[in-house]
DNA sequence: CGATGGTTTGACTTACCTCAAGAACAGTGG
DNA sequence: CCACTGTTCTTGAGGTAAGTCAAACCATCG
């Protein structure tokens, strides 16, 4: 799963903070000379704040680009016929939004803010012609997109064949690792999604998500107030992800 | 979700049969010399034979090759800790399997062929090689990723939002527009899995499965017979499946 | 032919949803 | 700092879609 090796390489953007790509995974495993980091740093220098609550593009908008989240944290998801939303993924930061438009050239989903937060703009015809020249780079692009959707299959999985409150121990440790992945804490941390938010994704009704909540706490397992959560018993709870 | 429009790249193959490229997904909206296609034929020689219920390969094999399904039919499947199998997806022939093993390099799911089949083999390193020198190749082959991942999606809001008869519709008309695609019948066809295989994928019992087959049949929707299937009310099916 | 595995049917159970009503919370403005 | 309003979250009661279990049925196929 981690593909989070090799040598990291540090690109200073123009302000300073754009293309610090400690974190970023598209060129996490690459291993450029001088020049070609400048290359692919001119790609993302492009930012945008969102407020919370903004959209980043919409379902059926053009594509153009991928965004790399800096700050905060995205929600993405689908529409259906008659409006019911049904939430495709979380995205935290050092994470990449979009790879799904790749096949159509459009947007099939939407893309909002969580809070307020910061992404990185990567236009994608730019980044395409790059990584024809950048074979570390081609290949990383297509593990991205690979990844997304190992990523999808085990939510397929996890849907059909898991109880609810497997999922919610699933969920939980799949943010466990990815605060962890960034340097945070693994059992104390803060669900930037609402319950609404978190219930949806997991296919589950809010009331079925807090009475979860309530039981894993009984058990002893975590304690949570709000959007923060402290993990008691990683064991048990990965336990039961199994 | 149609990217089937461009010049069609005829490819006579050695045996003139694996590299007929009318259906095959990667070559289709090329524009190539005659050199180039040489060398992209060159990639597809090899070929399989797979009875019904041989392994391509299975999970955690060493990720080497993509294939596409020449003639026949393929499952994947993941195992789950305690072997409990998901079905992932079914593959007819000019689709391409093995996509979601690009990340992480060794193949997260089983591929099974489902009736005696034929697929061809494209070696992913020189398929990258080469991608890199035909543009049209390398966005191609972002393409049909991305075109997976929005598979995924579709299919995860099929799963938490739909009702078991919404997703047997959806699943149907599915069916239906691939065979559609390459030429044959939309409203009638042969299922090439187990009614076990399907109601798995849908995620519901076997058991409900056969109900609502039952159901769909007293309201004169379809007609079937064993894996045979005849679509009577396309419209009233399309219509569940919204 | 019986053996094997897939499929169907029926009776019963249950995990989760829906509905409805409070409780906690977050802004907003006084 | 406190009302006030709207929103999100929690809790309870009751219903139902789909799962489970078990048995009968049906195809292949040696």
């Amino acid at each position: 799963m981690e593909v989070h090796s090799g040598k990291v390489v540090q690109l200073s953007g123009p302000r300073g903070v754009c293309c610090d790509c400690s974190q970023f995974q598209l060129c996490l495993p690459l291993d450029l000379g001088e020049a070609d980091i400048r290359r692919l740093e001119a790609l993302m220098q492009r930012q945008r704040r969102l407020a919370r609550g903004t959209v980043l593009y919409r379902s059926g908008d053009r594509f153009r680009a991928l965004y790399v989240v800096r700050t905060g944290s995205l929600k993405t998801f689908t529409l259906s016929r008659d409006g019911e939303a049904q939430i495709t993924g979380f995205h935290m930061a050092a994470e990449m939004v979009g790879l799904d438009a790749v096949s159509i050239g459009t947007h099939p989903c939407e893309a909002v803010a969580l809070e307020s937060s910061t992404v990185c703009e990567i236009p994608f015809d730019d980044l395409e012609n790059l990584s024809r020249e950048l074979p570390g780079l081609q290949r990383q692009l297509l593990r991205l997109m690979s990844r997304e959707i190992f990523h999808d299959h085990e939510m397929l999985q996890a849907l059909t064949r898991r109880s609810a409150e497997e999922r919610l121990a699933i969920v939980l440790m799949n943010f466990s690792r990815r605060f962890a992945r960034r340097g945070l804490s693994a059992t104390r941390f803060r669900l930037p999604m609402s319950r609404n938010d978190l219930s949806n994704y997991l296919g589950l009704a809010p009331e079925t998500l807090s009475r979860l909540f309530r039981r894993f706490q009984e058990q002893g397992w975590l304690e949570g107030r709000g959007k923060e959560v402290v993990l008691l018993r990683p064991d048990a709870i990965q336990e039961m992800a199994n």
